[in-house]
DNA sequence: GACATATTGAAAATCTTTTTCATTAATAAT
DNA sequence: ATTATTAATGAAAAAGATTTTCAATATGTC
C-alpha cells in the first residue's frame, strides 16, 4: 500500500522504512496510528490515539491500536510511560527516551538530559547491593508553566 | 476488637495505634492485611496479600484488601509501587520510601539512599523547564544476587 | 490481476480495580 | 455483660484496560 499522507513526515518515513525492512505490511491502520504518534508532542493513551487516528482511518479499531503500539514498542520507536492511575501512555522514543517530566494537568511530556548523573547514582548502588541493574525509570511529575498559570488564575 | 496475633509486631502495633487514633475500627480483616504487609520484606500484589492474609482471616475478601491498601496508602504506612505489567504492588513505607531496587525475578524490593543526589538532579531541570516538580519516581529494575545465580545455574 | 497470507475489526474473554448494598461486627453507652 | 449505633465487610455486579479468538479483508508478490 502506498503512503496515505501527502505531506510526509520524516519521522513517519523512517519507521515505515523500518517496518518494511522487517517484512511488516504498511497498512492504512498502522500508518494512521504511526502518524498520530509521530506528530504528537506528548504522550497519549491508547484511547486518545484511537480517537485521533480515526481521522486518518475511519474504520480503525482499538484492538489494532493496541497491536500497533505493542509492535512499535518492541521496535523501540515508541516508549511506554507509566501513569499514576495505573494505565499506560505512549510517546515516541525521542520524547520518552531517558527521563521525562510529565505535566499532571495537560499530560505534556518533556524529556530532560541527565543520563550521566544517573550512572553516578546507579553504579554505587549496584556495587553495594550486588544487583545487576538492567533498567531504570525516572519520572518527574508536576505542573508545566502554562498549567501553573491556569491553576493560579 | 482485641489484637488477633499473639506475637505482636511493633510495626503492626504502631499502625494499629494510628488507626485507632484516627477513629478507625481495628477489625480482624484489617489486622490480617496489615500483618502480612508488615512481615513481608518485599512488595506484594493485592492478590498475593489476599492469599497470605487469609491464613489469619479465612473469610477475608479481596475487596477488603483493596480498601485496606487504599487506607494504609493514604496514611502513608505503605506505598504503591508500579510494576512493568501495569499492575501495582504495595510495600511498607520503610521499604518503599525513597527509591527502590526491584528484582524482576523474586520481586524483592531493596530501598536505597540517594535522595540528596536527587534534588541536585531535579532542581536544575525544574529551573530550566519552568516546571513545578511535585513528585518523582525512580525505580531500578534488575536481578538480585540470588536470582543472578539462579539464571547462571 | 490473482494468490497467499499478514492484518484487521468485532465480539468475547481476561484481569485488575471499584461500586453497590444488604449483612456483620467493633465500639461506646448502658 | 448487653444493647445500640454505625463503620466495615463480603458477594456480586460493574467498570476499565488490555488480550484473545476468528472469520473477513487488504497488502505485497508473482
Amino acid at each position: 500500500m502506498k503512503k496515505i499522507f501527502n505531506m510526509s513526515n520524516p519521522k513517519v518515513e523512517r519507521v515505515l522504512a523500518d517496518l518494511k525492512r522487517l517484512g511488516y505490511r504498511l497498512t492504512r491502520p498502522r500508518q494512521s496510528v504511526l502518524q498520530v504518534l509521530m506528530e504528537a508532542d506528548g504522550c497519549l493513551r491508547p484511547e486518545e490515539i484511537h480517537a485521533r487516528a480515526r481521522r486518518y482511518c475511519s474504520t480503525l479499531g482499538l484492538v489494532t491500536v493496541y497491536r500497533t503500539l505493542s509492535l512499535l514498542s518492541e521496535m523501540d520507536h515508541i516508549r511506554r510511560v507509566h501513569r499514576e492511575d495505573g494505565c499506560h501512555s505512549y510517546a515516541r522514543t525521542e520524547l520518552a527516551h531517558g527521563h521525562h517530566l510529565i505535566c499532571r494537568d495537560c499530560h505534556q511530556v518533556i524529556e530532560f538530559p541527565g543520563l550521566d548523573n544517573m550512572s553516578t547514582l546507579i553504579d554505587p548502588i549496584a556495587r553495594e547491593t550486588g544487583f545487576l541493574v538492567e533498567d531504570h525509570m525516572l519520572e518527574l511529575v508536576g505542573l508545566c508553566p502554562v498549567c501553573q498559570e491556569k491553576v493560579e488564575a
